[in-house]
DNA sequence: CTGTTAGCGCCTTCAG
DNA sequence: CTGAAGGCGCTAACAG
């Protein structure tokens, strides 16, 4: 009884109470054990009665497993990395895992702390890194298992989104509803991420009519400052680095009189939600929970490799044909 | 060499290493252990030479202790309890201890299955529930060290915040702006939180000049939903139970040609980024990290009470005398 | 299919 | 202050 209301009961207590060995238990709870499905049921059944529940220190210590995962994300206030942890989250734990989550303050520092802190009570590691230089990342991820995610590292599996064809979707559409001259607001040049966007920008534009502004650093700041040398260039749309950045320039944009879309249609990049509370803005939607997702499951599976996700432009009301 | 590499060096290696025992390792290591300064410089020294890591399992299964904690949180995708993730995470690491999050996807059921996988695997949770109902919680909790945050359980210790005087905070603000006909909009029932803070406007408005809309369920179309009707109550200024409900109603507002803060006064309750980016909103701050930093050391303190952290009204630009 | 036997790596008495 | 011994709860050979 007061095994059971402590939560102290172990499989020697189940083995006791029906008369069997501790290793008959261990296999009849064991997913892979091989009893007879009598003594399955019966062991189930004392467990449930008894109270049971899996010391998983004592089952890593044993098995050298730890059915935990850790996850460094360098912001959790960035919706976009709380959505990644809340999609991991839900997928390791349907899995049967826990997972560790370290918000890393967008320090390189603090990011290789919480790995040496956490490497060895994972079986690996999903990395949101938008940061670090590759050689530091492989590195400190070397001897463990690990993802990352938005971003590719070479040596390491990935799961990325496509990015450069959002990009083209981004163009598409505005080029379709008749705009010749459409900028671009870069992002932080030392992100994977702003890199490859800017990327798939430069890819889809010829370069002589490129119009490239930035890089902004700060999100909602940058978009808001840049906004004024948008309006200099000319250009009757512009497409943001990420949907933040695409609400600044709105903001400003209304200060300055100019109407969206009327006079300027704008388009964001990643499809957060709250990019669309306010103001509808048109975006391309990179996938966040699903993408963390993948990454468990890759990390979770034999035949680890990389996955790219589809990006989908949603257009809403922040785009029309120029007039 | 491999043992280095794999990580797999024990206490057993650093040992032999010094020609010394396990156990004085063991209690060089340990903060509480009681060894000679110079034994325990050099035990540090060879641990460090040898890459040794401390393997919790094990530590674990011989004390009982995890150093690890829960932390329940209806959805990650709200940036209060984001920051709220945010803040144990960080402070839980910097003592020593690691954070299991798990999401509930707002479902008392979900909560539930969390806290038993997890419960042998910490030390404790940090639980932020607004829904479920006391019994439950207090029942699934039993037997585990357990703080509740922005709630009070009976039988729990809590961090909360003085919600009852934010309340007056923004009330008194509005009656110095000349306000007289203050409308509340309330939020869900069920919820801990929304009832406090609809009780303190209840207490600090005079019945007969209450004018009480909502409940909203959906924060943000709750808010865009009933911006008609308060047009229709006559009222100069409103207080909405949270800030994204206040968008919802500024978002209304606009539609309508109602202009913020010159034909209607609005306040919301958090303090969240989010709403003074596009829409700097006048707002009553409620501490997320900091209660979720309380929180922790709550839990890893030996005399464990409840605390109540300050509000604090924070006036931007929403707010303003009636025209 | 089931029982026996050894640890996994660490901490913690108990002696010395 | 240090060493030896035992056990935390579980799994993994190895026999039967």
């Amino acid at each position: 009884m007061s095994a059971r209301t402590t939560g102290r009961t172990t499989i020697h207590d189940v083995a006791a109470d029906l008369g069997i060995s501790a290793s008959t238990v261990s296999r009849a709870l064991s997913p892979q054990g091989v009893v007879s499905d009598e003594t399955r049921r019966r062991v189930e059944d004392a467990a449930a009665r008894l109270g049971y529940r899996l010391n998983s220190a004592a089952r890593n210590l044993s098995t050298g497993r730890t059915h935990a995962l850790g996850l460094l994300v360098p912001d959790l206030r960035n919706p976009f990395f709380a959505e990644i942890a809340k999609g991991a989250q839900n997928r390791a734990r349907a899995r049967g895992h826990a997972v560790y989550v370290a918000d890393t303050n967008l320090s390189a520092e603090t990011e290789l702390e919480a790995v040496e802190m956490m490497r060895r009570d994972v079986d690996g590691f999903v990395v949101c890194s938008p940061w670090s230089d590759d050689e530091r990342l492989v590195a400190a991820l070397s001897g463990v298992p690990a993802v990352v995610m938005h971003r590719e590292v070479e040596g390491l599996p990935s799961v990325t989104a496509a990015l450069h064809d959002g990009m083209r979707q981004a163009l598409d559409h505005l080029r379709a509803l008749g705009h010749a001259r459409i900028a671009y607001v870069a992002g932080p040049a030392g992100s994977w991420n702003a890199r490859e966007r800017r990327r798939g920008y430069e890819a889809e534009v010829p370069e002589v009519e490129q119009v490239m502004l930035g890089p902004v650093v700060d999100q909602f700041e940058g978009g808001f400052s840049v906004a004024d040398a948008l309006l200099a260039t000319g250009a009757t749309a512009v497409v943001a680095y990420n949907d933040i950045t695409a609400l600044g320039l709105v903001s400003r944009l209304a200060a300055r009189g100019v109407r969206v879309p009327k006079d300027m249609s704008v388009i964001g990049f990643d499809g957060l939600d709250v990019a669309t509370l306010a103001n509808p803005l048109t975006s391309v939607s990179v996938p966040r929970a699903l993408a963390a997702e993948h990454a468990v499951d890759l990390l979770l599976r034999p035949g680890t490799s990389s996955v790219v996700l589809p990006t989908q432009l949603v257009v809403r009301e922040s785009t029309a044909a120029p007039s």
